[in-house]
DNA sequence: AGCTTGAAATTTGTATACAAAATAAATTAA
DNA sequence: TTAATTTATTTTGTATACAAATTTCAAGCT
């Protein structure tokens, strides 16, 4: 377990519930758990920290954060402003060897038979990544990543969204002609939709059935 | 030097140009500088570099990233997307308490005779922060406070704005006067003009004179 | 009972020492 | 001379040990 796999690591059993939320982490359970002494469990605390994915419990010691509607409305209200901006941003640059893997993408959700719901999640985002990425804007991307990675943890393995995959996967591909055909407006605009449905979605699903 | 305030030191000195633009930071060196061990040093370092604050050097040492005005023009643009949302979401809880505590900064400003440009920078901020901690919303916060510090930096201890504090206090009255009028949308006009120019003031001048 | 107060125990924070990796320097070959 | 490869040196990464802080829990008080 290396440092930045532990990070890794570490940050995939958050997501997967492993730490349960509102519960202080111990830092010597960590690193019994993960086979490393505190000090490299410390530096990945830390920064898990910064990324909002760890917050304070009490005066010393963090916690997986407890999950609640409101605060994922907020980061899909936040992900509505920025996610049309990326895309804005990429357009100029955006090129037919970008968009085909874009497309390349969205073949292999269809057609891979064995994908978890959680590799499907993965490459979704992928998917929205390869465009974004063409924005050539290091900021913007940082900031999206994290936001993703947050909302990541409200889906629960996506069992939420699976429903929604279908409507979501057509979406995708609409976004695709309609940057082909160069219709930005257009493109922004059923980005903005595909954001606030999967948005709604989920809390609305969150209000009923809190975390 | 406790933790906290060595990453608020670490912090503040990386503000001021004490640690150059572009050059690796040495673990030892900021331990013998602040006269603590490599721990907490390492630990300020991470909490610094998930923040942007800091960007890898190499593969495995860390650096103050070099400014660039394309970078300084992305950040803008990120606040004149989200600055609007975080007053649009702080309009209804505003009090007329909230907004007389905002005056008192404002007053403050024009007053106290001995400030430096950096205390006036830290006021201004407050005074947005005021208004925008209404809206309830942690996660726009805390981007906003990340954001905030990032283009700090870019000020280079405010000389380049000082012909602009002027307009810029005028625009924070009116700002005032409009939201106790109940007039969101001209508020968020004006403030969206406000953050437009100051990301035009400074990214010309990065284009004329770089870092 | 409920609320303070104050030890005891746990947990986090830091220093030192050593291992692993990365960078710099030097030697050799083309 | 330049490029590549090896060796030396520096620097980062991690473990262990100890200090400081926080949390827990029990006793005493109102």
């Amino acid at each position: 377990m290396t440092k930045a796999s532990l990070y890794q690591q570490l940050k995939q059993d958050i997501r997967q519930g492993v730490w349960p939320a509102g519960v202080a982490l111990n830092q010597q359970k960590l690193s019994d758990y993960y086979q490393v002494s505190r000090i490299p469990v410390r530096d990945a605390l830390q920064q898990l920290k910064a990324e909002a994915l760890l917050v304070m419990a009490g005066k010393a010691s963090l916690m997986v954060p407890p999950l609640t509607a409101a605060e994922a409305e907020e980061l899909y209200q936040i992900r509505l402003q920025l996610e049309p901006m990326a895309l804005r941003r990429a357009f100029p640059q955006l090129t037919f060897s970008i968009i085909g893997q874009a497309e390349d993408l969205l073949h292999r959700i269809e057609h891979d038979q064995n994908l978890s719901a959680a590799d499907r999640g993965a490459l979704n985002w992928q998917f929205h990544l390869m465009l974004y990425q063409a924005s050539q804007s290091p900021h913007l991307l940082r900031l999206l990543h994290s936001l993703h990675q947050q909302v990541e943890r409200y889906l629960g393995f996506q069992e939420i969204s699976l429903n929604y995959a279908d409507t979501s996967h057509q979406e995708h591909w609409q976004l695709l002609e309609l940057l082909r055909a160069q219709q930005l407006d257009a493109a922004v605009a059923l980005l903005q939709q595909h954001i606030q449905q999967a948005g709604e979605l989920l809390t609305s699903h969150l209000r009923q059935q809190p975390a």
